[in-house]
DNA sequence: TGGTAATCGAGACGGTACGTCCCGTCTTAAG
DNA sequence: CTTAAGACGGGACGTACCGTCTCGATTACCA
């Protein structure tokens, strides 16, 4: 209905892109924990009820910022060289989070969604859910062409590289730099130096 | 007793139970997130200034609670088998986030972390540093006795286990239970089945 | 109506209405000191917030109160014969204090103005600076018709009058009745008997 | 009981006097609103329970607080002369009330007595009736030599010089100086130039 | 092109909790 | 046994946002 005719298509309009970018500056400056609904909507101009009708509640707003900062696009790329897809991967996470606010953003992100179950959800059925993917697929290549054991939990492995990012996130965000990444594939994945 | 540091300093042991007590009551019953300080006061029969007057903030209040419910000694205990050792820590606190709220308070700490820098100094000093040791014994063992590799990144794979809780703990928390115990170091520690 | 000063600012006047009359009520029936802000909001349905949105303080609400009970247009009447002025407008405030909470209010106004800078200055700037010349206006008139000598110190008569009425209604509020407004006059204006 | 035997006679207590001059000081220092019966016990290194031991309320220590910073002693002088004795007597309150903080004070615990019963009972029963005899024996003498006219009601005026003297004191302490204590006299008591 | 309905900004609103202050009473340990 | 120090329950403070709502002003479509 609102966006049939009565108002111009959502994603092109003007209002809807000065939130977003009040969002991202917000997150940036004040940092996420400050940033209200109240004060994008008057850094972006806007009614908060303008805010309101179009998410629910701050960490789906922030939900579709994050997918904008943080586009999966940007961050697969198969190269048949699983260990370093996954190296490059998570070294382009990195890179985000210390280019944008995206990491403070996750960070706020898994904040709320301990305060409220709507945040819960927009985290485990975007963010999560649309991500996880994404490592799952090239620790099953890496399954295949044998760099990685038959048996191997993939699935554990990978939740173990998210919680690991998250743990670094939330308790010492300063320490998700390149080296990590290599880190982090050589002791959960791969086992040993290249 | 615990209160008689130099003379004037005194406190009611009595109503720091109290607090203790309604504390995780109330985290229990309605969930930490709408467990406020006002609430707490309430439910222990005290005014709000007497909970400010010995922890600054719910958080501090909360982390002594949890090292209440999960205490250290009922831990760690060094058989001289690492696996089992360490398999058995992750079973014992798992059981005490099925028996205790100290699961759903350990999420409500790591949210609140992000909220103010006290509550993420009170996790990161209290929490994070005072547990990370126990992991860290058990793998320095496993190193010592063969059962992991010599160049074994152990700091990182006993944060990898954090993580790996945590990150269930805060999106997926019916998951933490004792298979997920043996998936976890088999996945992330010894490489394979036991 | 009264709220259309400019465009963003509106004010529902039927909360206005609601929190005067609760104030006006709870001064009645509890007294001035005990009629907290936020019982008046709960008494009138009505957030903290709305009340400290339109006034900046308890004191400032209740001369909003005071002159809607006492209001000046009541008082006045000029019938060229200044003695019976004089005397009719005592009595007519000592009948609002009689009949409404003016009277408490008043006083409460007065131990308000000691508490805060900005109750003084409500006091001050609206109440004394707005009916002295009430006062004034009758005191000139009989100065210069002769019922008052030449050099008569209006002003301190004025002040006088109204530091009486202060006086008793501060220590001794049920003295203020209709043959106290003629002794005054008597004593303070005109000396002796009409 | 307090007197006799367990504690030192009252009046000569060192511990009595360090609450009378802290409370002096701190009223002189941060005003009467601001002083807490918390402030003066710290200040004289006393526990709070001692000062309530002695003085039921603020006001009640207040009251004997002004007791001592204007003595009865110092005002009255008969010396025949009613107008002199009167004019006389104003300068001298008006001048303790310059020196030290009786004025102050007197504001405050007027403001108290709308706060507490007991605190208008101490201001009544203590201060003016007290003091109000000073003025009516003055101007007794006056009506009896004729300076006064037969009929005055000198209680009246009695009461509106006290009136007078609180108003300024309320709103506009500044005012209390010498010729203003001439201007009350001819004003309201003498009528006229001496 | 003027009328009219949808949409907007601004922010008022009830509500909840915050963290602080001081009250007047009570408790504890030192002297 | 008295005292200081201050802990205690209680109540109100004034503030911040929440998410909903109301109001004119503005816009953009249609007749």
């Amino acid at each position: 209905m609102p966006e049939s005719r009565g108002y111009p298509r959502r994603r092109s309009s003007a209002k809807h892109e000065a939130i977003i970018e009040s969002a991202i500056e917000l997150a940036d400056v004040e940092g996420y924990a400050l940033t209200t609904i109240e004060k994008v909507a008057a850094h972006a101009g806007v009614g908060k009820a303008t805010i309101y009708r179009w998410w629910k509640s701050r960490a789906e707003l922030y939900t579709e910022v994050y997918q904008e900062l943080v586009p999966l696009e940007e961050l697969g790329r198969n190269t048949g060289n699983p260990r370093k897809d996954l190296t490059d991967l998570l070294k382009a996470v990195f890179r985000h989070y210390r280019q944008t606010p995206a990491g403070k953003i996750l960070a706020g992100l898994i904040s709320d969604s301990q305060l409220q179950a709507s945040a819960r959800d927009a985290l485990k059925n975007n963010l999560v859910a649309g991500r996880k993917p994404l490592l799952l697929d090239i620790l099953e290549t890496a399954r295949r062409d044998g760099s990685l054991e038959q048996g191997a939990d993939t699935i554990l492995i990978a939740d173990a590289l998210t919680g690991l990012i998250w743990r670094y996130l939330l308790v010492e965000p300063d320490s998700l730099k390149d080296d990590m990444a290599e880190r982090m594939v050589a002791a959960l994945v791969f086992r040993g130096t290249p």
